[in-house]
DNA sequence: ACACCGAAAGTTGTCAACAATTTTGCTCTA
DNA sequence: TAGAGCAAAATTGTTGACAACTTTCGGTGT
């Protein structure tokens, strides 16, 4: 993310944990980017559930690291829209109302076909083994059922194809569209799991790998237009006030 | 940018101003967003030129603010690749390498044509006049040779066209390009200013009023292309120390 | 004159204390 | 018991001082 050109940063010894669950040992090295980096990941795999409250004080515990590296992630990610600041209430994981919902994935179904269109024209070699190992990986923890991995490769299968432009401009607006997707479908992803469509990611590849370039778009246009279908975005989300109708009372 | 939910910091109009030189009455309240917005200007307007220091006490003195804020500011354009922090040396205006020239062209050339064609699909009415106007804007700057306005709108319209799809997230991806794009083009620009060609744009929107999706993206392309074409991406920019090669000396 | 070295000045990075605001918990009253 | 009001606790926002690092400048020796 934010890149120091010089930057030597001190060692961080701290055997603390994690942000919710995983134990990962911490790096030597905690800077901005890796707290990003975490928080990226933990949404993405839908362990940072929308509307988090996020603290300051556990963060720093968490990271082991200063209250300033903290907040300046916590910045940066709100300026991305995956963390909401309220001024003195803190920060939080953000919490998309069916309209910034529609909103991104009309971005993404805007940008990905271009995207994926641009790569079945012209794909480095590298690349194309990367998708395949993907793929593989993916069937692999649908095979076993390990639905938390499947989560997180699912949204990682499209930032991989826009990576595979070569363009890491491209990889990062669509890492950012993805992970805002990911709180989406946490918030409204139907009970059936249809975020994840079987089959789909494989196609796209074979596309992709046939240079069928309008195939390519419109595959990848279908798949997404596929998941917010699976969506339920008809209802506003009750702001707060609206609990009496949640709750059938009136 | 960055909003607070609930915070009082009023906000400004945000027309252009330098930050060096002009001396528009500041804000009573100024905020990180506001301030990022100023650089956004200057570097737009060419007035901010790459590898330019940016030193906080100076961004203090200038904004009345304190170094916090500044701070904030600074790490928000670093992550959008608008400005470039050192450790321990201070932030600079970005200075974009010849293959990040290339990467940002690139980019623009997948995702704007894509959001052209959308535009020419659908748009609202009120976003077509919104273009037309500015088309009157341009044409009025080239007339009366005010190269400096002239500059800063060319790089708007594509905004515009953007936001013209109605979603705030493609717009803001533009948007964050084009910025970058003008520093590309004050690096990299050949003298004859095939920058901004003349007729294009309108003929651009001329594609989108009658709803030729793909006249407008293959417009859209080639323009861009054009655009690219003038510059002067060959010679790797001289890293410090090739400064005996640049001078025949050795 | 030139290169090298070291101290001083200037700038950025970090930390800790303080101020401002919100949240929590308690008490009192109807 | 429910609710309003108030004080305590907790959390965030801000400021200033200090540490770490870089740059500049002047002196010294060759």
């Amino acid at each position: 993310m934010v890149k120091w050109k010089r930057g030597f940063r001190k060692n961080v010894p701290t055997d603390s944990t994690s942000i919710e669950t995983a134990n990962k040992a911490l790096p030597d090295q905690v800077d901005e980017a890796y707290i990003v980096e975490r928080i990226y990941s933990a949404v993405m795999e839908h362990r940072l559930p929308p509307a988090q409250k996020l603290s300051e004080l556990k963060l720093c515990e968490a990271f082991g690291v200063g209250r300033m590296r903290v907040r300046h992630a916590l910045l940066l990610l709100s300026d991305q829209g995956i963390v909401e600041l309220e001024a003195n209430r803190g920060a939080f994981v953000a919490s998309p109302s069916p309209k910034e919902a529609n909103e991104v994935f009309d971005a993404r179904m805007v940008l990905e076909p271009a995207i994926a269109r641009r790569v079945a024209i012209e794909t480095p070699p590298e690349y194309l083994a990367m998708l395949k190992q993907h793929i593989s990986l993916e069937d692999e923890a649908r095979k076993y059922s390990r639905g938390a991995d499947l989560i997180r490769l699912s949204g990682e299968f499209h930032v991989k194809v826009a990576l595979a432009s070569g363009n890491l401009i491209l990889r990062r607006v669509i890492r950012e569209l993805v992970t805002r997707s990911s709180l989406i479908v946490g918030l409204f992803g139907a009970s059936n799991h249809m975020d994840c469509p079987d089959g789909e990611h494989s196609d796209l590849l074979g596309a992709i790998e046939r240079g069928d370039a309008d195939t390519t778009a419109s595959l990848m246009f279908e798949h997404l237009r596929k998941i917010k279908d699976g969506l339920d975005l008809a209802p506003p989300r009750p702001k707060e006030g609206d609990l009496k109708d949640i709750l059938g009372l009136r």
